[in-house]
DNA sequence: ACGGTCAGCTTAACTGTATAAGTAAAGATG
DNA sequence: CATCTTTACTTATACAGTTAAGCTGACCGT
């Protein structure tokens, strides 16, 4: 907004008619009432070309209420799943002309400044990725009165509406598979155990077990961290116990591929000695020899369900607060 | 938005002072003039607090004409380069009170349709990342007056900031050093050569071998397309001629990955075969076995290079279109 | 010829905020 | 003690649009 942007006021003087007829010349939606004849409306859109005249849309919100605008916070992104997730979110947005505020991990201001961000902007509604919501924030969003839907967290929060994988019963079905595979002495890495996700990837691990008849040994589960660092040593720990697993479920692929490496580089191959599988389906999982075997959470489809979710609420939906449970795939390949 | 958020006038009634002064409350920035007493100020907050009222953004944009937004506008996200960068942008724009706008690709309604909503929504700024751009968008960018800046794309733009990496520069550097390390026989896989980057890296590649006075075939030349798919066969069929290369520079990392894994497959040792180095350094690089030797392009830097330009323009910079070179970083680890 | 309908405009009243200008009371100054 | 400041408000207007309501003239049927 440099100097001062041109208004339909200007447009008006130019063609010589009413301000308000400029609106009309833009928002003409074959309504009841004649608003603007076909003619007038060509000259108005003709010199508005010209001068180059869009309605200014911020003007248009606060009158209308509306701000076509929705926030979508998502973690740091890095994890290649949420960036599906975010492409999918922004395809539909673009669909109902929707823009989309991007909020990225607690942003410079932090969480505080992020919901206040988000209340200021009168968003249309907000789409949270994968974000435990604390009780405060989630108090704040509330008392916002907006359309809110979470994408995975395995988690749901009383009156918001969400979108959760399955996150257990993939697990359960990748032990299974190694089953089927002749794999008997199946470890885990599990994700930090006091977050929603990492639990209940444990718990499908351990249900996949008992569906199998195999036994849950103590001894072949580590807890990892998610992040980079880590999880090579604790495979290394497994593979080198008088009795090592022959299989390793790693909740992530991230730490599942620093398995790969670290046991390679140890001389302990893959899967011959140690099958491995992970969770996420990165693109890395391609690039590692052995081609990682994994779990593909469905991160479009997850989008387009938190949008349909979403758009509902913004079109005057009141009911209760609704879960959508996506299913996830098995990919296998070659590390198990 | 859902029925009809509170507004100043709402707390100026249930404090019993005028929506002036509600106003004042939250913007009173100790100026000149007195505005209002500390004491009801106070009451004010409190009572905003509890009917949890935050300024409609919207409304203060159209009277003060500053959005506080700025248009992020990426090629289809994947590349992780443009992640960092967004990173940067956001942490940035973060600490400057910005929120960001992002539009992926073309979006759902095509370019014209961004280049709609950037003008309608009166974005104090914009920032293009890696977005090759004709000659309509940049007369319709240019006709917003809006403050533009660009990333990446080895081009710059009459009237637009931006910053660049000395990409041939790197490229040149990386021959010196596969000569250095007694590579004789270099070669090359390019990006598409209609696009300024590909050219921009051919260069660098040609000055290079012109430096360590190594000889350019041409038949160890091969134009690829950045993209996943062929890369392989080309590195294939380069180690097959009669006289091979014994070492290939190759445009991004994604070919030269494919190049690696696919010479791998045919029983051809990297390096000791064939040396491979590619430019980008995504995560998959590092897991790729041999580790690649790439070039790192500064992602953040060239974020906070671009905020600062954007930043200076907001605050009405008026001077002529800058542009802004970034280095290019050596990452050498085991491919070549 | 005359009231009625209706298309096609204009006028005016909003939307939520910032801010200039006005005002009443208290405090400072001579 | 009268006057001038200063403080702390209120009132009113502007921002750039939307939209209800009013107005005008052409066309219509009777």
């Amino acid at each position: 907004m440099s100097k001062r942007a041109t208004t339909a006021k200007d447009i008006a003087a130019r063609v010589g008619v009413s301000q308000a007829s400029v609106s009309y010349a833009f928002s003409s939606k074959s309504d009841k009432r004649s608003l603007i004849s076909a003619e007038t409306r060509a000259r108005i859109l003709t010199v508005a070309e010209e001068i180059g005249y869009f309605p200014n849309r911020t003007a248009q919100s606060i009158r209308t209420g509306k701000t076509d605008l929705i926030a979508l916070w998502v973690p740091n992104f890095t994890n290649s799943i949420y960036l599906r997730t975010m492409r999918g979110i922004q395809d539909v947005a673009g669909l109902h002309g929707l823009d989309i505020l991007v909020y990225g991990g607690t942003g410079a201001t932090g969480m505080e400044g992020v919901l206040r961000s988000i209340g200021e902007r009168r968003v249309d509604g907000a789409i949270l990725i994968a974000r435990p919501l604390e009780e405060a924030a989630l108090h704040v969003l509330k008392q916002l009165e907006l359309p809110l839907v979470t994408i995975g967290g395995s988690q749901t929060y009383a009156g918001v509406d969400s979108v959760l994988t399955h996150n257990a019963e993939a697990f359960e079905s990748m032990v299974l598979h190694l089953a089927a595979q002749g794999y008997t002495r199946i470890g885990h890495i599990s994700g930090p155990l006091n977050t929603p996700t990492a639990q209940e990837r444990f718990t499908g691990y351990r249900r996949g077990l008992k569906k199998a008849k195999l036994p849950f040994k103590k001894i072949w589960q580590r807890e990892g961290t998610y992040r980079a660092g880590s999880a090579g040593d604790l495979a290394l720990e497994l593979a080198r116990l008088p009795t090592p697993p022959d299989a390793l479920v790693i909740a992530n692929d991230l730490m599942a591929i620093e398995a790969i490496l670290a046991l390679q580089d140890a001389g302990i191959r893959v899967p011959a000695d140690l099958a491995i599988v992970g969770c996420d389906d990165t693109p890395e999982g391609v690039v590692v020899r052995p081609r990682l075997t994994t779990i593909r959470r469905p991160g479009m489809r997850a989008a387009q369900a938190a949008m349909k979710l979403l758009l509902e609420r913004t079109q005057g939906f009141q009911g209760a607060a609704r879960t959508v449970w996506l299913e996830a795939e098995l990919v296998i390949r070659e590390s198990a």
